[in-house]
Order: C-alpha cells, then structure tokens, then sequence
DNA sequence: GCCAACGTTGGC
DNA sequence: GCCAACGTTGGC
C-alpha cells in the first residue's frame, strides 16, 4: 500500500468532478517520472490525495484512490486532441495512466497551512519550483494529513 | 502578469 | 553527449 498527491486544476477537472463521475481515467500526463510513478510503482487501492492546483486556493481538496493498473494513455494518439503526441505509437505507447476512483472531499486543506506544519516539511509539493503533478507520500505524512482533516483511517 | 524552477529540444 | 534556448508549471 502506497500514498500518492496527484494534482489537477480544478477548472480542468476538480474533486466535484470525481464525485460526480465516481471513476475517471488520469489521462494527459506527458511527464517521464509521473508516468513511471503510475506504471511502474502505483498499485490497485493505493491512497490518493486530491490537490487542487493552479486556481484561487491550492491545496488537498479530497481523497481518492487508485482504480485500476496503467494501461495507455489513447489520446497520445489522436490528433484533434491536446495531449497528442506525434511520435507515439498504438503498437509501441509512450504515455500511460491509472484510473482513480472518488473516496470523499474533505475541508480544503491549504498549501499554507501545509506549510505550517513541519510534519510536512519534507513533501516534496512544498519544494520551491515543484512541478510534478504525481509524487508520492510518506505514510507518516498521509496519516498526519488525514488527522488534519478529521478523516478516520 | 511575473518569475523561478526545471524538463525538453535540437544544434553542434 | 553537451548545453543553451525555449516552453511549461504554478504560486504569488
């Protein structure tokens, strides 16, 4: 059982999205160490923490956990879409995802107040200049994290 | 809108 | 394989 902080901008696609949908698939993720983080390392039932990045209040907006194994990403091969990418191929896919499956919303939790906390000093979401959208959590910062927000275990 | 950080690209 | 230029991310 792993943790894992995977962000997305709520206007993109926020937690009241995954709480409508119950289940949605992590697809346009084009960076190396995320992929292999959801490849290589992410198992079915792994926690998930839900940030809300880029938008008026950053922080963990609610929980989530890991649905199904990485399978390929198909919109590396469409066209029309954004996350098109030229030199993949369906025989040889460079780009792969997870599904993640709603667990709850929770009280926003802050990057401030995250900062606040020394038990978190060391998430590598607070580094200056992070930009990974998919890192994963020490148990000791998840279970401090869930205690923060009233969540049982 | 600014800007720091950092990943990717491409010329050599 | 190096590394400068460029593009993107994301908090502020």
């Amino acid at each position: 059982m792993r943790y894992w902080l995977m962000k997305s901008e709520p206007s993109e696609y926020g937690i009241d999205d995954l709480a409508r949908d119950g289940i949605a698939p992590w697809f346009g993720v084009r960076n190396y160490q995320a992929r292999n983080f959801m490849r290589d390392q992410m198992r079915v039932g792994d926690g998930v923490l839900f940030y809300h990045s880029s938008c008026p209040e950053p922080g963990i907006a609610g929980l989530a956990e890991v649905a199904t194994p990485a399978y390929p990403d198909t919109t590396q091969f469409d066209p029309e879409s954004k996350y098109y990418d030229p030199k993949a191929r369906p025989d040889n896919p460079r780009w792969f995802h997870v599904d993640v499956r709603f667990r709850q919303k929770t009280r926003l939790l802050p990057l401030a107040e995250m900062r606040s906390y020394p038990e978190l000093a060391r998430m590598r979401i607070l580094a200056r200049g992070n930009r990974l959208s998919i890192t994963p959590v020490d148990p000791d910062e998840w279970h401090f994290i869930l205690a923060k927000l009233g969540v049982g275990q």
